[in-house]
DNA sequence: AAAGATTGAATGGTCCGATCTATTTGCAAG
DNA sequence: CTTGCAAATAGATCGGACCATTCAATCTTT
């Protein structure tokens, strides 16, 4: 029996998991909907009979999956959330400093769901979005070179995030937010690539998006994204 | 000022929350890696100057994100993982059956992410790879008819992973299997669709996979994702 | 002496009850 | 009507206790 069926660890049952669980089978019913508050800690320690201590860590553990929201007060308590994206792009961060995830790969599958997203954003986008982009470049243009690095790291998450809202898919949204945040903390550790200019490349680009020329769009943000990645791969790998 | 700063709420610092952020920046330094124990909890909340139940949340919390590891017993301890892929996942799942994200985009994004797995794996799997898709393939068929829907629903998130593995881009397995995961909770809640033979239809992909024939490929795969989905979709909507 | 059984210490898991703190609400004074 | 204060609520933290698990050291048996 070296073959498929690998023994399982007897795992025992942690008491806040089955908690966790129970609620999330809640929620997948339909019983619970977003918007609804459960019980207090209190209460619901009496009905699970656990201790108070227990039904805190299943809260807070579908608090950090941004299942529940947490709130003190007399109008606080654990209300029902309709998801949280975040987890998703932490995780992502843990996994490249932690090394379970090497910056190549994740700078190449940056890339490869950039030319989709530019693809999805030349067909669908609104001249709302693009508006929108502009008035981010602008900004970025008005600051000048004596932008501070927090600033700047804001407005190109913000520029990505514009761009991917044109997508006008709420799941490529999410991913691709996952995949740009982390560039913040690798541009805040070795310093922006000062030797280009970031406003005129992406007004560039965003002149393609308006006129949907895919081509044109896409090899514009290769362009750009090849330089930042080696950029960061070089300085990284340095470090 | 109703302009861009809008205020942010003031944000009361927890305890614990704290604490996460102190250990998350010892491994983003490099101090923490991968394997490190931690001191046990009791130490711990000397150091911090907390009581171990605060320590506790926040290993907790460290926990469920995949940082950390805790064990039991008097070599236990917490040790710093890899990072842990499952938050992904979760996250995504808890986000479609929340209603943070329409089963519309999720399909959507999940063909676009396919297209471009088939691509890299065309380019970059070994027979390895494709040797280990055969194999499923081929327990599928022995299984038949007779096959347990669990079963059934491991061998495809199998399939699907074998095939990411393919790209030899662990950013890209990472993603796609949050999106493959979730589908089983579909076919779970309205049950297979019985008119179609998977494994014949697998089969023929992975052969235009071994003949590197990109677009025969993927020509199969949104074929048969195609009819999945307007499978999961029509029967969502009916329930 | 070797194999097996027992014990003890370390550590996470759970529990309890008390106190602290933030938030909301309502009432009363101005 | 506004301001200020106190009560009520509920999460946040605390500190201590006990349980369960693990593993190494020790003791017992063969």
């Amino acid at each position: 029996m070296s073959d498929k069926q690998a023994f399982k660890p007897v795992r025992t049952r942690r008491a806040f998991e089955e908690i966790c669980d129970q609620i999330r089978r809640e929620i997948q019913s339909g019983t619970l909907t977003a918007g609804d508050k459960l019980p207090s800690e209190r209460e619901l320690a009496e009905q699970f009979e656990v201790s108070r201590s227990t039904v805190r860590e299943a809260f807070r553990t579908l608090e950090i999956g941004g299942v529940l929201s947490l709130q003190k007060g007399v109008k606080g308590g654990a209300v029902v959330m309709q998801g949280n994206t975040k987890p998703i792009t932490q995780t992502m961060e843990d996994l490249l400093s932690l090394g379970g995830l090497s910056l190549e790969d994740y700078t190449e599958a940056r890339v490869i769901l950039q030319r989709e997203i530019i693809r999805l954003a030349c067909e669908r986008g609104t001249e709302e979005d693009f508006a929108a982009m502009e008035a981010n470049i602008d900004e970025l243009r008005r600051a000048g070179a004596a932008i501070s690095s927090d600033e700047r790291i804001r407005l190109t998450q913000e520029f990505y995030d514009l761009l991917a809202e044109a997508t006008k898919n709420r799941a490529i949204s999410v991913v691709m937010s996952a995949f740009t945040e982390p560039l913040g903390y690798y541009i805040r550790k070795i310093g922006p690539d000062r030797s280009w200019d970031v406003a005129a490349s992406r007004a560039n680009f965003l002149g393609h998006l308006r006129n949907r020329d895919v081509d044109a769009a896409i090899a514009e943000m290769m362009d750009h994204m090849q330089r930042l990645h080696s950029y960061i791969l070089s300085q990284n790998a340095a470090s």
